[in-house]
DNA sequence: GAGCACTGC
């Protein structure tokens, strides 16, 4: 390695090197018989027959777009070209992925490639777990990983190269990573950036990159075959039971893959087909399935296999052996209103390179058949070519802030690939304003500097702050970690709905959901500490709680304990139960922290109506919430979602007191009870304060936007 | 008494 320059090998200097019988990487070792049989294999991937052609390109550019399909070796190949060739710089060269498991197996196979143990010259970094060393010299991670490192250090300046692949994906952390890197090279003539991405979509990158060298590799893929109906039909799931009875009836052996939007429907059909048969093994799956039930679809199987899957079997799982796709063309989308600043879900057709991926699924071992159930005028019609960019489809305050703790003030004119609609970035601005993440003239503070490093949501921070206030910052912290586990730590499977009730009231605090989750939480954890009683398994089973979720918390918990010591003063001390005050102080904090997040008993309707104080809009609680009768008068909550009716998810009843006591409510000319017992005009005129009051922080913050944009 | 997916730090 050592007669190479950098940025000037040729093909033939790697490949002899790779032919050689010392190890290159590792100068005291000899190559493995493995080695030379893996070699051998690489060296017929359609990217490896043009590995000159890549360097030419590489060494003459400093950007370059990958495009290629799936099959082409492009993940694991291109970064170790890139090695070869940057080996002399020094540095790392880093390779990023939308998803920690494709993060993790593919540093793995990239590790066994170059014969090295896995952390030394090869290795990868996700949240939790990290297997790097001082060695290191090519680094998988995940593309929300590199982000955070980049907030630390914007210039990328520990890499000689930075490779993100499937940007075609278009997370939130890829764009971002486009823009920041787009910057960097400007400043860092040195560094080389390497776009890799599906073919599909791939000009709009080309043209937020306009001097980028293009490389284009064919893949290696089966043909499969496409059906379309002729006619369409609401009834998805029906329809797909009858072409898979016709397709396990008439159609030759291999396994079949069913897409459908819901693990409802998931459900649903699999209890259909396994009435109808014994000679087909059925599988559902989907993400919020424990991991060993996920795992059942890779077992041997006596009979032909049916997997029923969401969009999990899409990209984040690839099972191989699967000859018959079957497509209901639709998935869930989450899609955040800032009008509404609800979050929405909504079942909806999928895009065209959905669709591709989907059908792709068939042929990745021998020719495969896929059967889209819905009609072919349908796909050219209503189907839109591919996903929205995540930028366009959430909420961004945390984003806002990252930029601004980076130090890029004017975020509204930043350069993305897609640029986020004004009304989510005002928004954002404006929820970060209203937490005190920025001041008036949209300058990061001194709390928003702390809360831009947070590995939860930066409003948790106000909560911390108050937490500490009020003796319950552990609990504070502990709530955020379970607010940002993936799934739910109460489990409710539909057959064992009204056994999952019971276990629950355990834990159940009949004024809030957040202390029964709380609870749960603690209870978990005594679980864990306890000798001698149940493995936990059986724990968490018999109280019908999730151990992933839970877990998954704790670890998050630790990490924002860590990250938090420096800047608030974190006792050892946990939960106190024996405290007559623990709900009150616990449910008193959360309303002074999320006092923007209330709502108030509609008065005028019978039943269960709420109203939230800041949009004015209604909604129910959620029929899975403690309070879900609807007795409280005043509640914060955490999420408002709807997918038809609207919800107010994970509620606690608070003293409307505590929210009047706040400036955000404040009212000299209002008599103040010491009860908190107020009457109705009163309520209604400080709502109507709030509304105004939310009303001129709009009016500042367009005003701001102007001169933001008039500054550029 | 109604839901409803999937990633990441």
């Amino acid at each position: 390695m050592n007669d190479l320059q950098q940025n000037q090998t040729t093909a033939q200097q790697a490949e002899s090197l790779e032919d050689s019988r010392a190890n290159p990487l590792r100068p005291h070792e000899l190559h493995s018989s493995r080695y030379f049989q893996l070699l051998k294999s690489r060296r017929k991937l359609p990217v490896s027959l043009r590995r000159q052609e890549f360097l030419d390109i590489y060494h003459d550019s400093q950007v370059i777009l990958v495009s290629g399909e799936t099959g082409s070796g492009k993940t694991t190949q291109i970064p170790q070209f890139i090695l070869f060739d940057e080996w002399e710089s020094g540095k790392k060269v880093a390779c990023t992925q939308p998803r920690r498991l494709a993060t993790t197996s593919v540093a793995t196979r990239t590790a066994a490639e170059l014969d090295v143990p896995l952390g030394d010259q090869v290795g990868y970094s996700v949240r939790f777990e990290r297997k790097t060393s001082r060695m290191t010299r090519l680094k998988y991670m995940t593309d929300g990983l590199l982000l955070s490192e980049a907030s630390k250090d914007r210039d990328f300046s520990a890499y000689s190269c930075v490779i993100l692949d499937e940007a075609h994906e278009r997370t939130l952390s890829t764009d971002l990573l486009m823009a920041l890197l787009k910057m960097a090279t400007s400043r860092r003539p040195c560094l080389k950036v390497v776009i890799m991405s599906a073919t599909l979509n791939v000009e709009k990158i080309q043209s937020y990159f306009p001097a980028a060298a293009t490389f284009e590799i064919s893949g290696k893929v089966h043909p499969v075959q496409i059906h379309y109906l002729s006619h369409s039909t609401p009834r998805y799931c029906y329809c797909a039971v009858t072409v898979v009875k016709h397709i396990h009836k008439n159609m030759a052996e291999g396994d079949i893959l069913l897409f459908l939007p819901t693990s409802g429907d998931i459900e649903m059909v699999c209890s259909i087909l396994r009435d109808e048969y014994e000679d087909l093994t059925i599988l559902p799956l989907y993400s919020a399935l424990s991991r060993a039930r996920q795992e059942e679809i890779f077992e041997d199987s006596e009979y032909r296999k049916c997997i029923v899957a969401t969009n999990v079997a899409e990209t984040s799982i690839t099972i191989d052996g699967i000859v018959y796709v079957v497509d209901s063309g639709l998935e869930i989308r989450p899609v955040y209103n800032p009008r509404l600043r609800m979050s929405t879900v909504l079942t909806s057709p999928i895009s065209k390179a959905s669709a591709k991926q989907r059908a792709g699924r068939a042929g990745r071992t021998q020719p495969g058949i896929c059967f889209r159930l819905y009609t072919e005028q349908t796909h050219r019609a209503c189907f839109i070519p591919s996903a929205p960019p995540g930028i366009l489809e959430g909420e961004l305050a945390s984003q806002i802030l990252l930029l601004k703790v980076m130090g890029f003030d004017s975020v509204g004119t930043f350069d993305f690939v897609d640029p986020p609609h004004p009304e989510v970035y005002l928004r954002g601005l404006q929820d970060l304003r209203s937490m005190r993440y920025i001041d008036d003239k949209g300058t990061i503070t001194r709390t928003g500097r702390i809360a831009a490093r947070l590995s939860v949501h930066p409003k948790w921070l106000n909560a911390f702050m108050e937490g500490q206030k009020n003796g319950c910052l552990r609990e504070m912290i502990d709530l955020a970690a379970i607010s940002s586990t993936q799934h739910p730590i109460f489990l409710r499977p539909p057959p064992a709905r009204f056994a999952a009730d019971i276990a629950h009231q355990r834990f159940a605090c009949p004024l809030s959901d957040h202390i029964s989750q709380l609870n749960a939480l603690h209870a978990y954890e005594s679980a864990i500490k306890t000798e001698n009683r149940l493995p936990i398994n059986q724990w968490c089973f018999d109280a019908f709680l999730n151990r992933r979720a839970l877990s998954e918390a704790v670890r998050i918990r630790d990490q924002l304990v860590v990250s938090l010591q420096n800047e608030l003063a974190i006792t050892k001390e946990v939960c106190r139960f024996e405290d007559a005050e623990y709900d009150t102080h616990i449910r008193k904090t959360l309303a002074r922290s999320f006092f923007y997040q209330c709502a108030l008993k509609h008065p005028d309707m019978f039943g269960t109506i709420y109203r939230t104080v800041h949009e004015g809009h209604t909604a129910g609680i959620h029929p899975e919430s403690v309070l879900s009768e609807g007795i409280q008068e005043w509640m914060v909550y955490s999420e408002f979602v709807s997918s038809g009716t609207p919800y107010l998810q994970t509620v606690t009843a608070v003293d409307p007191a505590w929210l009047i006591d706040l400036d955000f409510f404040q009212d000299d000319s209002l008599p103040k009870t010491a009860d908190g017992n107020f009457k109705q005009p009163l309520v209604k005129k400080s709502l109507d304060k709030a509304r105004k009051k939310r009303d001129s922080l709009e009016e500042d913050l367009i005003s701001f936007e102007i001169l933001d944009l008039k500054a550029t």
